[in-house]
This record gives structure tokens, sequence and C-alpha cells, in this order.
DNA sequence: CGGCATCCCCGATGATACTG
DNA sequence: CAGTATCATCGGGGATGCCG
């Protein structure tokens, strides 16, 4: 019901699995937008021009279509208010909420560490002039 | 010194600030590999047999590139052991295990509602025949 | 306003073979 | 064992223009 393929003794979850789904799961949220667009609704539902401007440099299409797969996948709730303009707005599912509890401990992370590294990526560089 | 482009007034480190490099930090783990191998780093020093095995599907050259640039960003030490035939160990910085701590969470998150996100997927997939 | 459709590019990722 | 080199690919991601 839950890891059909791995070995058979052992159908814990682990992400470590690549036959798992959980990898899947992992792999979701992984790529360069999905992260920020699920914290930027942390605050509550947004629309598509907000998410724009609070997202900073992403393009039209690249939101929408990670908007959808996140949609897909039950994290993301689409709701068209189906007036004329169009009023559409975007917030999180329940699972998408639990999700983000943990993306903005990783946002804090970021936000408290990046210091750290961009200096040791300096000083990486300038010892192996590259 | 932290965020030299941002507005005048607020120089806070904001990873929806595109000009502010908590953004890179982000993008840094963002990847398809960086997140597991920081994990898979959690319990001690591996050597690169060992994190292959570990990862179950990563080619050798993305583990050495990935590794590269956490190693890079000092997130990862490199040890060489400088001994023939060679043996290279990987291990968690300081700041990288205060990562991986975070990861480690994002990790059980995946491994307890990937039921659910493959669930959400098919119910989506069944509605629009598409 | 939201968001599809299209075209296009480049970098991320991978497969394979070779080396110290 | 660890890592490099090379070649090939695939899709992420951006730009632009059109539509309900």
């Amino acid at each position: 019901m839950k890891n059909p393929e791995s070995s058979p003794a052992a159908s814990i979850p682990d992400v470590f699995d690549p036959t798992c789904s959980s990898r899947h799961a992992l792999e979701l949220i992984a790529g360069k937008w999905p992260m920020l667009i699920i914290s930027a609704l942390e605050n509550g539902p947004m629309r598509n021009a907000a998410l724009m401007r609070r997202l900073g440099d992403i393009s039209q299409k690249m939101l929408t279509q990670t908007l959808k797969e996140l949609e897909r996948n039950g994290l993301v709730i689409r709701e068209d208010m189906r007036t004329v303009p169009p009023h559409v707005e975007y917030s999180l599912s329940p699972v998408g909420r639990s999700l983000s509890e943990t993306l903005l401990v990783l946002d804090r992370w970021a936000e408290t560490h990046f210091g750290a590294l961009d200096a040791a990526r300096e000083r990486y560089d300038t010892e192996r002039r590259k």
C-alpha cells in the first residue's frame, strides 16, 4: 500500500530508496521555485500577480507551471472566482501547510547562514585560482 | 556586508529578494541531489562508494560534482587520506550539520505524506483525462 | 487578469570509457 | 577506489504573442 517495489522485508518509507515515491515527493519540491512558492503562500491566499511580485524574478510561465504541478500533487488549492476580469486565488492545502512549516525553517536557515556560504565560496575560489 | 543590493532601508535577509544571496543559498540545495547527499552524511563521514550505494541511482559524475559544489560553499568537508588505493571521506561541516537537521525534517515530511501526494496526483489525472 | 501556445537555448543530468 | 573526460540528451526555464 505504501512501497510496493522495495525489498520484501523493508517496506519502510525511505527517501533514499529510488523506488519509493517519497523520493518523488522530495523531487517535487527540489526545483528552483516550488519551495519559494509554498513559502509565499504561508500567509494566506494569493493571486497570480501578487505571487509574481513577491517572487521577484519568476516568469509567468514558470509560475503557472509550478502552481499547476503543486496543485496536481495536492499541495496547493486553486480557486477560480469565475468573474470577469478573472480572479484566481491560490492557497495551501492542509498538506501544503504542513510542508510550509518545514520550509520556513529552511528559509530562515538560508537567511541566517548565507553569509557563511558566501565567505566559504570566496575562500575556496581564491585558493584554487580557477 | 550582508545585502548590498536591496532597497535602502530594508537590508533584512529575505529569500524572496532575488538580489539577496540567501536566495543563492536556497538554490544551492534546490537541485535533485544536494538535499539527499546532505541527509546521507548526517550519520558521520562517508566514502564515495558508500554514498553511491546509499543514494541508489546517482551517477559518479553527479556525486562528485555535487559534493564539490557543497564543499565549495562550506557545507561539506572533503578529507583525502592520500593513500593508495585512494581513500576519501566526506563529512558535514558545522554549517552543513545545521542544515541537515532541517532537511531531516523535510525527509520525514516526504516519507509521511507521499501517499497523500500520490493519491492527489492520481485523482487530478483521472478527472482531467489528459 | 490569468494563462495558454510556441519557439528556443543552455545548463543539468546521464552513459561510457579512461587514469592515477 | 576515486575521479576525470567526453559526448549525448533532456527538460527546465525564459521570451514573446495571443486569448477568454
